[in-house]
DNA sequence: TAAATTCATCGTAAAATTACGATTAAAGAT
DNA sequence: ATCTTTAATCGTAATTTTACGATGAATTTA
């Protein structure tokens, strides 16, 4: 729970998750290019996202090709939901 | 957003929006007496979640009453909500 | 084989987070 | 008026986070 919402806690993973959501070509230069911040520090936020098991990283020739592990996200979805349906005042049947 | 899921992103904050959402009675010493923590360390927590406006306080004698901000709670929810529905794989219509 | 590309890792610095005890301020009780 | 209770704030230490440039490993290209 608190695993998943760290990895989420910050305005560059944030940023990663919803253009590795929104687009297939996701090779790590590209998210790179996105974001306003150097190589080496994407990299590490892909690390802390892949170390929660929220994404995963394939080689594929030189490039390293990320996507969302759609299993895990469910996990991670279902859980924060849930929490965030247990706390709210307004009950959805 | 991520002001939001980095006010949640630690367990004992978690376990304050938990206690909170589930007991009427919301003084800071029951909280302190809940968490494992110092009286220093939970007013800390407060203090936090307070800034990121997911709750508010009210002095009661020589007492604090702590409870949800409701309204901008379910502009937290819906935020991370939507974030949550833009970026799974399997869509729910 | 040599050069180039891509990305992870290392080393490091600055800032933020987390935790605690001590102190302080405010209200209530004696 | 003094003491007690409650909780915020202060000061501080340890740890974690964030960011960068430099380096290194692996693969592709020339």
């Amino acid at each position: 729970m608190a695993k998943y919402l760290k990895a989420l806690a910050h305005p560059a993973r944030i940023l990663i998750m919803k253009h590795l959501a929104s687009s297939n070509i996701c090779f790590c230069g590209d998210i790179v290019d996105v974001l306003p911040l150097s190589q080496s520090t994407v990299s590490q936020h892909l690390k802390e996202l892949k170390n929660a098991g929220l994404i995963k990283g394939e080689i594929e020739g030189v490039k390293v090709c990320y996507c969302i592990d759609d299993i895990q996200w469910q996990i991670a979805i279902t859980t924060i939901q849930g929490f965030l349906n247990n706390t709210q005042s307004i009950k959805h049947y």
